[in-house]
DNA sequence: ACACTTGACGAAACCGATTTCGCGAATTAG
DNA sequence: CTAATTCGCGAAATCGGTTTCGTCAAGTGT
């Protein structure tokens, strides 16, 4: 009986340097089936197999592939979020702080961020569908909540978990047990009602509001944060001193000046937002006014914008990073079930002293004097 | 022999109504193999089948599942782009538009948009394994290209394809057949030798330039844009007009500064972004100059930051957009092989006017004397 | 007319995981 | 001491595709 050596070479394909489970399971002697078991906790293996594949799987840098889990389990270890092309460009200031904070945390808990586009929302709702059709993600980040928000109602209706960047402002289902969506949001509305009993420190009774979009429910936040603020300062709400559905710059000056020009005008006005703020700026040095001190403003915003002009804007900021770090971690952890399906987190906003608020070097009859006295010479051209 | 009626009832699971590959199959009564090599296109097939199998996977609406295809073809159909959070907030006013317009174009090729963000550059080498080792992506999109860019040389020694925004600057491997990288990039350079034509064409001789960090692809293109225009007027380079690695609005006033405070000052500066531009505002109104007359500025941005001024910075955009589908379509093309692996786009960046050009109403020499006079009853302070 | 290629397709292996099922050993119950 | 569970694990099916290989029929060369 003659000995004879066969050396059985294995195509060795070059596996881009990636460990299987396979090969995982042959260096331990065991079926692989074992191993995924033992790696995802079933009750099925002992504690002394689980202790050694997890031993080995760390040594030998063993990673499963996603792509080959999700064909089985459906789940593809990957979070969505679509950037809506259609609105006003407002939060691009904070996107990419936003961006950076999601996928940080995403990538910590080893999940992936995907990212798509719509420009309206039916095209939403196909983008959408692509991507669940594919598996490609697991559930989504909703930036930007409306008061009624279709998005939500779609992808619940869908049963595709997702969690809000905003609340939403109705109360459809109170009738039953539903809780409503998971949330992470700032707390615009202390930050408003702040904002009024601030004015009312430095000596103002008359203190204007001028709102954004109202469908937005950030809009609807901060004005009730504006009405409690007054309620909290004694004063009393008057509609001729508030404006609503302001967007750009150009809105913002335009609101200005109606509440500017009213009988008793406001000797401080609160906007919703930085941006529409600065249309203040324009109109402001129109009427000869020096803010902080002839005419107090402050605002709200995300971002630092309003520190390009001067005086520096007196505004909230807000923690765009945490926010998406929060945000991705709730998701991740609610589709894996770790944490209850429901969970709202605020955060509060931290104000960011500029030079446009302070006590008022005019009261509110002499305010209104200044102005129609220059009404009357400059006649009503204005350059924003 | 008696008949026996026997119900194979398949365990219909539900299959999130996707069509697989085998009910394709089963309808046409032909293997999945042959299915799979008639939609990829195989020699192995007859066109007649082809037709068949084509015609009834558009009717049935059958989209393979990516997942199932990368786990044996190794590709996902998807592009990755890593946001860095290390380098000044340069581009975030863009990156909206970026991405937009990235992911609209991938989404369009049927691929996915996978976005990822590092803090240093051996984060971007650690986040970019993890997506290669796990097959996630099939390529990247390089924003913000370095003079010398260690990612793209990274991922060509990995064999990853990628695409840039914006040039490498070097000319590392001349001798070679090897053509370097495919880009998409702004002719930043055509800009800034324009300005200079212009600020030349308004009457202005002795213009000055502000140069962004000289790290940046794009801070040497803007300079080399700012000597070839000056070469074109017919003025001399002087590197007293010239300062370097400005990157803030903060070092853009004292950039501006110490400009003006030379013995035969600028009567028009140039500036590589709007940002740095920004700081002259403060500059000017210290020393009491009317942009647009007594000092006239340009600049060159992606975004309208410049228009939040007053007077609005005469600047130029750039349509980030496009940048972000033609980067897209370039490398999902260059993946798919269907183009050479060597590209070059370059796009005009658009003129917007402003307020802030124009002739000079003192030449330098006035222009000086009305600085230094002012230096001497001032004393030094500015505010910016 | 016969060997020889070529064309078109099905069967089956494969990619890298998860999950079901069944079996033998160890443990518990009666 | 035997019967019934429970435990731990391997074999094999599965997910939805791609790719190799073998086969059989039709077409070609001499």
């Amino acid at each position: 009986m003659e000995e004879i050596n066969i050396k059985i070479s294995k195509p060795v394909r070059f596996n881009s340097s990636r460990v299987t489970i396979t090969q995982l399971a042959d260096s331990l002697s065991v079926s692989k089936g074992t191993v995924s078991k033992a790696l995802n906790g079933y009750g099925d293996v002992s504690s002394q197999t689980k202790a050694r594949v997890a031993e080995a799987a760390r040594r030998m840098g063993y990673r499963p592939l996603e792509h080959a889990q999700a064909i089985r389990t459906g789940r593809s270890k990957s979070i969505g979020l679509v950037i809506q092309t259609d609105e006003y460009d407002g939060y691009s200031f904070f996107l990419r702080d936003f961006l950076a904070g999601i996928s940080q945390s995403t990538s910590e808990l080893g999940w992936t961020l995907t990212v798509a586009s719509s420009s309206s929302y039916s095209d939403f709702k196909q983008v959408v569908c692509r991507m669940i059709e594919q598996r490609k993600v697991d559930g989504f980040i909703l930036p930007r909540t409306l008061v009624h928000d279709r998005r939500f109602a779609f992808l619940k209706r869908l049963g595709i978990p997702s969690v809000l960047f905003g609340r939403l402002w109705e109360n459809e289902n109170d009738a039953t047990a539903d809780l409503g969506p998971s949330f992470y949001d700032i707390d615009g509305e202390s930050a408003f009602s702040d904002t009024v009993l601030r004015m009312k420190a430095h000596g103002h009774s008359r203190i204007g509001f001028v709102g954004a979009p109202s469908e937005y429910t950030y809009a609807q936040i901060r004005r009730s944060g504006y009405i409690r603020g007054l309620k909290a300062a004694g004063l009393k709400f008057d509609s001729k001193l508030t404006v609503s559905d302001m967007r750009t710059r150009e809105d913002g000056a335009q609101a200005t000046r109606t509440l500017l020009e009213g009988s008793v005008p406001p000797t401080a006005i609160v906007f919703a937002t930085d941006e529409i703020a600065m249309g203040a700026y324009a109109v402001a040095s129109h009427f000869n006014l020096t803010l902080g001190q002839e005419l107090s403003i402050s605002a709200y915003d995300g971002a630092a914008r309003g520190s390009y002009m001067t005086p520096v804007l007196s505004s909230y900021r807000v923690d765009m990073g945490r926010a998406g770090r929060r945000l991705s971690s709730l998701l991740i952890n609610r589709i894996e079930g770790k944490m209850p399906d429901h969970t709202e987190e605020i955060a509060p906003a931290k104000f960011i002293k500029g030079g446009t608020d302070g006590p008022p070097s005019l009261s509110s009859s002499e305010l209104a004097r200044k102005i129609s006295h220059l009404m009357n010479c400059n006649g009503s051209q204005l350059v924003t």
